[in-house]
DNA sequence: CTAGTCGCCGGTA
DNA sequence: TACCGGCGACTAG
């Protein structure tokens, strides 16, 4: 029912149901760790993962970290309020490699105002990496915040910046 | 550059 | 109704 991405900053856990995804968690990293950041394997919590599950969350975790477009896992859309889902979708539509800022993004679904309701939104996403809600920067270059802690979100950046080269 | 203020909006208790 | 944010724009220093 869930697959483990080990790395050396901790174990991501993403809870799968039928062969998608319905949440992923991270380990909270509010300053990074000394060590690099590593994947160091793929597991299944339980034997009902199938194979093919376990192959696409896999390559999904790697590319994600070095950078490069991934093709995403199946998933199932999450279900919550209206205009956090409008938020959601909106994310996936910011490619790897490009950065958007909260103001930026509420206008864009036409709350023009609604600058830091989408920050609330981000921090409700059931899907980090999935829905790529540290692609969302605060306006003139700061980061902004991160759910799971800004060290996460610095990494993520940080390799899709490079991978985008 | 930093620190503080103030207005904003949508979700939740 | 009141409170609280992954905000932003605007001041002072």
């Amino acid at each position: 029912m869930s697959v483990c991405i080990h790395t050396s900053w901790g174990d991501i856990v993403m809870e799968e149901k039928g062969g998608a995804l319905r949440s992923c968690t991270l380990p909270t990293w509010h300053r990074a760790p000394r060590r690099p950041f590593k994947v160091t394997g793929v597991s299944s919590t339980d034997g009902v993962v199938t194979a093919k599950t376990l192959r696409d969350v896999g390559q999904f975790a790697k590319a994600c970290f070095e950078g490069r477009a991934a093709t995403l896992p199946s998933f199932v859309f999450p279900d919550g309020p209206a205009f956090h889902r409008k938020v959601w979708k909106a994310l996936l539509r910011i490619p790897a490699g490009r950065t958007q800022s909260y103001g930026a993004l509420a206008r864009r679904i036409g709350h023009p105002r609604a600058a830091r309701a989408v920050g609330q939104a981000c921090g409700a996403n059931p899907l980090p990496l999935i829905i790529p809600c540290h692609r969302v920067t605060a306006a003139h270059g700061a980061l902004g915040g991160f759910s799971c802690g800004l060290a996460w979100k610095e990494l993520l950046l940080d390799r899709e910046r490079d991978g985008a080269h």
